[in-house]
DNA sequence: GAGCCAAACTATACCGGTTTAGTCGTCCCC
DNA sequence: GGGGACGACTAAACCGGTATAGTTTGGCTC
């Protein structure tokens, strides 16, 4: 069988230079339109596919866009926000003829090390960061990297600075976000508990080195403040079922349990009812659970899970779109997703009567 | 800031053509042990790292795996398989220095590009093949294309050729897989329930198309004959919770209900656990259930949910070493895995006396 | 009709590696 | 001491594109 047809196959079968041949691919400027279309045909004919590798190597562009995941394998099987994350930023480069590099390490020393593999063999031409970190230190090390990225949330914790007198004066930072309010669920959230008579709340929340963790046990604080109710407990955990299940059982083990539980993923909150069956408790009826995703589960555990929906499908697509259009034209203007909205069911219900 | 440094500079500091540079580097024959260890110092000094897309193009390699999952985005996020095998992949290749390329797709036809692009590209070295399916058409796809790959399962159905008479005559497969043996746990689970005293058994299995269905199906049925129990009820679903709930009630509507129900995986059990607490039924009192997978989350739903752990970690690094073999020698054998377990919890139990 | 300019196209130098053919020197052997 | 073999190394071709400098062509101007 013969050799893949090369871009010097096209120009002897068009009888031009390869040179030209590019450019007619490429379409710019200084080729005349029938030449042109000729190529085009000879080319379409010939089955021609330009390599990827000697492109990239003259254009040092590698065409593909970099995950990576810093999450025990065990949490990211539970949780499902990173498949539909993942799928979603699929949906868009598929359609780009880019792929997607994948990288999942367990510890942060390794995922240095990822990055700097990433940027150094140049092996993706530009980055998503999720899982915001305070201060996160990978912003920092991909800008010394020259590595274009786009961030899941904004790293300014812009929240905060609205409050402060000065918000102009906030550090700009040096890539575009794509954030999509998580906050306006949680702030749903504690008054649809606070108007159900619950007073006694818990928030059992993912790790704090986490911006949204701390972004959602703020506003969360916050909405509960403004309806009048004390300040909820809040537990803190690794994000799974394990942690979620063990705080759960501290929590009904105290001398005045909540009456409600938020959780800061579905996982967790299904943990947290099951915990609470096995001690005999029902649900919503002795105690209020709700989760945060709204993954397909939620739907079909009993009783169903109140959740608040964010949509990882759609944050994956944008932040595609949105790191594609900062690598092609070198700026990228911040992207608002619609916020993430509160789904009640099943598993909140009226605080129970003393 | 200066350019990378390249093997020019590494050539010119050492004193060396940089051919030299490349037979040292590449620890080739034909350079003196003092030379050699003289580039290798320069190189390290100026923390030269090769090029990938220079490489790529010299050697026709790109360093990289590719795995294509055709699943719904919505089912992904629910089942922690894909995840965690990820991760299995990810631990073996991110220290060979390789890279793990994803993508997902929704449909078949789809499904056929991706891995044409990813073949004419040459974007990866080699494929990671799942949910093998009966004649799979991804095979001759593949081999036609002169893709190295590795099949999850053996896609020449050996199970079904060892009770033939001539077993030495079935196709040789093409591709070296990587096999756990899923059958063991699924007879240990219909030995488990048989002893529970359950009869009527209904079986809520994955799509038809999909090896593994049909061979745990196949697995269980036999099993449960040989038990002296009546054929299990079939359920087909797509694997989604949604349609295990569904299969749920409808086995529950049925006028003489199965008294026990074996999903093919957990995420299905979970939501089927959810239908029958909808309708009052105590599991596993009056229903016994089981999953697959041994997720996470099995652990801590109530009742714990008994499953067949399958350990897609394990699996995930395995595949890896083999297609990495497979690419570098040109050939590598199949592999066993241990087989997979039973692990019985909380939500199986004695059949119900009429 | 000489002079000029832009458009269309060619030739060639890259990108940064690998690989092959060829050069040089030294040791060995008869 | 001449010839062959071998080890160490260099020069240059090659992978398949892109980018740039240079050449041809045709039309327009005065």
């Amino acid at each position: 069988m013969g050799r893949k047809t090369t871009i010097t196959d096209v120009a002897r079968a068009a009888g031009v230079s390869k040179g030209l041949v590019s450019f007619a691919l490429n379409d710019r400027p200084g080729v005349s339109p029938d030449t042109r279309d000729r190529i085009l045909d000879v080319a379409r004919e010939l089955d021609y596919r330009p390599s990827l590798s000697a492109r990239s190597l003259s254009t040092r562009t590698s065409y593909a866009l970099g995950l990576v995941i810093a999450r025990d394998p065990e949490i990211l099987g539970a949780d499902p926000f990173f498949p539909s994350f993942i799928a979603g930023v699929e949906r868009v480069l598929s359609a780009e003829g880019r792929a997607l590099v994948l990288s999942v390490v367990g510890d942060d020393a390794h995922e240095q090390t990822v990055y700097r593999t990433f940027a150094s063999d140049a092996r993706v031409d530009g980055m998503f960061l999720t899982d915001l970190r305070h201060d996160d230190p990978r912003i920092p090390l991909l800008q010394s990297l020259g590595m274009p990225a786009v961030t899941l949330g904004d790293p300014d914790a812009r929240h905060a600075a609205r409050a402060s007198a000065d918000d102009a004066g906030r550090t700009a930072h040096p890539y575009p976000s794509v954030v999509l309010d998580d906050t306006a669920g949680v702030v749903e959230l504690a008054h649809h508990l606070a108007g159900l008579g619950h007073r006694r709340i818990a928030h059992v929340i993912g790790p704090r080195r986490m911006m949204h963790a701390t972004r959602r046990d703020a506003a969360f604080a916050g909405a509960l403040a403004e309806a009048g109710c004390p300040a909820p407990i809040v537990v803190e955990t690794d994000f799974t079922a394990a942690e979620g299940a063990a705080a759960t059982g501290r929590l009904l083990d105290l001398a005045e349990p909540p009456t409600a539980i938020v959780f800061g993923n579905d996982p967790m909150a299904i943990a947290g009812i099951g915990i609470a069956h096995e001690r005999g408790l029902q649900v919503p009826r002795e105690l209020s659970v709700a989760g945060f995703d709204d993954s397909e589960l939620a739907r079909y555990v009993f009783p169903s899970v109140t959740s608040v929906r964010s949509d990882p499908l759609v944050w994956g697509e944008q932040a595609a779109r949105t790191l594609l259009q900062l690598i092609a034209t070198g700026a990228s203007d911040d992207v608002e997703l619609p916020p993430a909205r509160l789904v009640t069911r099943a598993s909140t219900g009226p605080a129970p009567t003393p």
